[in-house]
DNA sequence: GTTTGTTCCTGCTAGC
DNA sequence: TGCTAGCAGGAACAAA
């Protein structure tokens, strides 16, 4: 399940082979993979080929690739087991192969960027670049003040320099839902998904369940503190990888998931007082968290 | 305006 | 062995 490690280890895989890179050629194998996209694939095909990109950025868990010109991007989000892979020119085809990018790079020669996905819920798209309203970077991997008009909704991330954490806190205070509802709305802090959720809910010994309204502002002082601690711990790990659903550019795993001490641990022992960790329904997902230590008050 | 629930999708696994 | 139900979950949208 990529989130912001996940899809950051992807961006740093790409930025070196599509920076200065031109698109020689697009295969879309099926259309599902452009829903964020306003056009036909014919379309899409056509508007990429011949383009020169200039960069690999991202926002959250969404990834962009500015053109030429300055006025647009491709532009990506993984969704729950999306791909962007590296491979020789070429190459056969991967498994739940949706969309091929054939490059020409002036120092790296022939390469394919390969967009697969096996749930579908990824997209790529291509969209306009519009100016952020805080004149600060867009996002990390590009120092222009310029963002994907799909993207513009989206908050900065706890790890980009310009989160306005007065905006976050502000957001807490007045809303109702639980905490944990609030770390996974992009609107209001971006880049966490369900597992650095629960992660940093676990080390701040908050219960997922908890109002944010009554979460006390040290305690948001200490919950985004892990936050961050665990998705740098995570991107310095190469991400989370369950199965096959999460890999870098050239396929290979990450090792976060032998650092998990709430998210599925359901019936293990709490690494930090050893009671049972429990799993339960929420959102249409599951939440693990320790009963002893993150009591709901 | 805010909050909560539904939908999209495929592959794996448990249970019968 | 084969079938079915349940599960995984990001984000947009609908409903309350």
């Amino acid at each position: 399940m990529p989130e912001l490690p996940e899809v950051e280890v992807v961006r740093a895989g790409l930025a070196p082979a599509v920076t200065g890179a031109r698109i020689a050629g697009v295969t879309v194998h099926d259309d599902r993979a452009l829903t964020r996209h306003t056009g036909t694939a014919a379309e899409f095909e056509g508007a990429l080929t011949g383009r020169l990109m200039t960069a690999a950025a991202r926002r959250g868990k969404f990834l962009w690739l500015p053109l030429d010109g300055g006025e647009d991007a491709l532009i990506g989000h993984l969704g729950m087991s999306g791909q962007l892979l590296l491979r020789a020119a070429g190459s056969p085809p991967e498994r739940h192969e949706r969309i091929r990018l054939d490059l020409q790079h002036p120092v790296h020669g022939e390469v394919a960027v390969v967009f697969a996905d096996q749930r579908t819920f990824g997209s790529l798209a291509i969209d306009q670049l519009i100016l952020t309203p805080d004149t600060a970077a867009g996002g990390h991997g590009d120092a222009r003040a310029l963002v994907p008009r799909q993207v513009a909704h989206i908050a900065r991330d706890p790890l980009d320099p310009a989160f306005d954490e007065r905006r976050f806190r502000a957001a807490l205070a007045r809303s109702r839902s639980a905490i944990k509802r609030v770390l996974l709305d992009q609107g209001i802090v971006s880049g966490i998904g369900n597992i650095y959720a629960d992660e940093a809910l676990w080390a701040a010994r908050i219960h997922p369940e908890t109002t944010a309204e009554r979460v006390a502002a040290r305690t948001v002082t200490r919950l985004l503190a892990e936050v961050r601690a665990v998705l740098e711990k995570a991107l310095a790990e190469g991400g989370t990888s369950f199965d096959e659903q999460y890999v870098n550019v050239n396929g290979e795993a990450g090792y976060f998931a032998h650092s998990l001490n709430a998210y599925g641990r359901t019936g293990q022992p709490c690494p930090r007082c050893g009671h049972a960790i429990v799993r339960v329904s929420f959102m249409n997902r599951s939440s693990h968290y320790c009963p002893h230590c993150q009591r709901l008050r």
